[in-house]
DNA sequence: GTGAAAGCGCTAACAC
DNA sequence: GTGTTAGCGCTTTCAC
């Protein structure tokens, strides 16, 4: 592997000419200039990006932060691929590079040491849940005044950056829709409160519900863990109200598609017996038996954005900017609600 | 940001003391640890790592390669998140980090660049696809002696380490279940021959046809490109030969999906009109309607053991060693196959 | 056990 | 336009 010094030298120029080629930076005169690119190409020569790296004090990479391994399963793959494929793209065209992170399974959670090591010069945070511990961790990274950013996730009280989707207009326009369908007893299965997204979708399914002059009822609310078996489970219980009950709506396409196969199994047809809904908008809605009605959520974009957000920090020195963006969700309706 | 000198400055000792102490390594007098442990945590001290891989210059990265995002979804992403997952659970533990690379859209591809510039000590590849231009890249990865190890994919001819899946044999086994079953008229719905997996799939059905004495037929082969639209379209010429069916095995269960939307849509129904098959075991070939038979490959297991190669190899100072390591695939049998 | 010092391959500031 | 040089914060080797 060749450096700059061996360049310099067989092009017969200073080091600091051979740099000022390979940056394109600086006036130089176009004959130097191929007799460096000339060396450069004998010596198969590319600047070291560590040495680089470290010389401007920049790790040159931005942090992307997963549950560890055996949990990401519980949410859908599709949700961090999506993500992750949004994050890819915005960066692909930048001098930033993608370093994937796994949250620690237990252990103190401490995101700060990823600054101070150097690793990243910023950390996009996926998969992020309210508890003490997490929203001290973020905290005491707001303090330090590096730049992040929560994807999905939000802290209401807190001056953090996130990137999330409108779900509290997106769990009410479902609703809203299922009303219109001629539901008015619908159970909500939910999943932990400990995700902003639970929350906004328990808000917008009240809110439609209120605004339809429905009465809230306690006993339609139910609780899984965003998997498809939690909400296989749960669906045997939803299933004991079932005369009266008119639909079903989950907080993701993966409990909706758990409730739907416990209904088939007891013999109840999803979309004729009782509607039923999703949410995500994730491949296994459109595949699934019935497909179902779920709501779209710009996973993608959501990516992209926080990518932007980290890269446009970068470019000035100001204190970090806070960005808090609700992107639009929207609705899909599919048979899972219409075949009546 | 701290660094190591003043560490040193407010311990009382040299920075090469400190060093030893964060490193944990040579004889230390338990009494100055405790100095410079102190020292450190008052000061919050935590060693740069970019200096450190710089002076070791050893980037600590082991870059994953993935296709440029769009094309992500032509496969599975679930093939693509198990086998990261796989990786990054074996990385957690060992000292590298896992850097996200996507190849280039277009433009040439070299895969050296990354360990040109240092970026990476070590690369996994995954969706690789035989060409002549991928083949020269990764020929000459391998003419650099640098560690680089495909995944899913390989060169038979060429010595390339790479990580697989017993496809010929996973293939064979369904061919021979569906002719167990009685089928002995089963379309065969590929992919690109670009992928050695197409062709293991191929050879592995050709294989069990002859051990059967069943004679092969040209008309039952298909080809898509492993994406769901494609199996949905290629189920259109499949339908045609209907009444002399017995049965669509598909190269991977997002065609399989795509082929019994068709079917369904044309009233026909899979698993008992005419049995449909896939391969992959993805999630969602659990959910669809029927649920598929398939063949699950252990991609979580593929990735750690690509993961732990790269590793090893680090280790030592020789040649990088070849491995060629096939893991085994198991038949799933679901309804889509049995409500005969 | 501990300290001193020479790199690692760049960037950035300044000199000419 | 081009050259010189002082770092960046570590590792490593050798000296004591």
């Amino acid at each position: 592997m060749s450096n700059r010094k061996q360049v310099a030298q067989l092009a017969g120029v200073s080091e600091a000419t051979v740099s000022r080629v390979m940056n394109g930076i600086g006036p130089i005169k176009e004959s130097t200039r191929q007799k460096v690119l000339d060396a450069a190409k004998q010596l198969d020569y590319y600047p070291n990006d560590v040495a680089r790296r470290f010389a401007k004090k920049q790790s040159g990479n931005i942090g992307v932060v997963l549950p560890f391994v055996p949990k990401v399963n519980l949410f859908s793959t599709f949700y961090f691929s999506e993500i992750l494929s949004g994050i890819g793209e915005m960066l692909h065209e930048s001098e930033y590079d993608l370093l994937l992170l796994f949250r620690d399974a237990d252990g103190p959670k401490d995101y700060s040491r990823w600054f101070k090591t150097g690793k990243v010069d910023g950390l996009i945070i996926l998969g992020s849940s309210d508890s003490q511990e997490e929203r001290n961790a973020l905290l005491q990274l707001a303090d330090h005044h590096v730049p992040f950013c929560l994807v999905n996730q939000r802290y209401d009280e807190e001056k953090l950056s996130y990137v999330d989707g409108e779900h509290v207009s997106g769990s009410r326009e479902m609703t809203a829709y299922l009303i219109q369908q001629g539901c008015r007893r619908i159970a909500f299965l939910n999943g932990p409160l400990a995700y902003s997204n639970s929350r906004d979708r328990l808000l917008g399914y009240r809110q439609a519900l209120e605004e339809h002059g429905i009465e809230w009822n306690d006993q339609y609310l139910f609780y899984g863990n965003y998997s498809r078996k939690s909400g296989a489970q749960q669906a045997e219980l939803i299933l004991k109200l079932l005369p009266k009950l008119d639909a079903v709506y989950a907080a993701n396409d993966r409990m909706a598609i758990g409730v739907m196969q416990t209904l088939k199994q007891a013999g109840i047809r999803p979309g004729h017996d009782l509607l039923v809904a999703g949410y995500d908008n994730s491949d296994a809605s459109s595949v699934s038996d019935p497909p179902l009605t779920t709501v779209h959520v710009p996973f993608h974009l959501m990516g992209r954005e926080a990518a932007k957000y980290l890269l446009r920090q970068f470019g000035c020195k100001e204190q970090p900017e806070i960005i808090q963006l609700k992107l639009d969700t929207k609705l899909i309706i599919r048979a899972s609600t219409t075949k009546n």
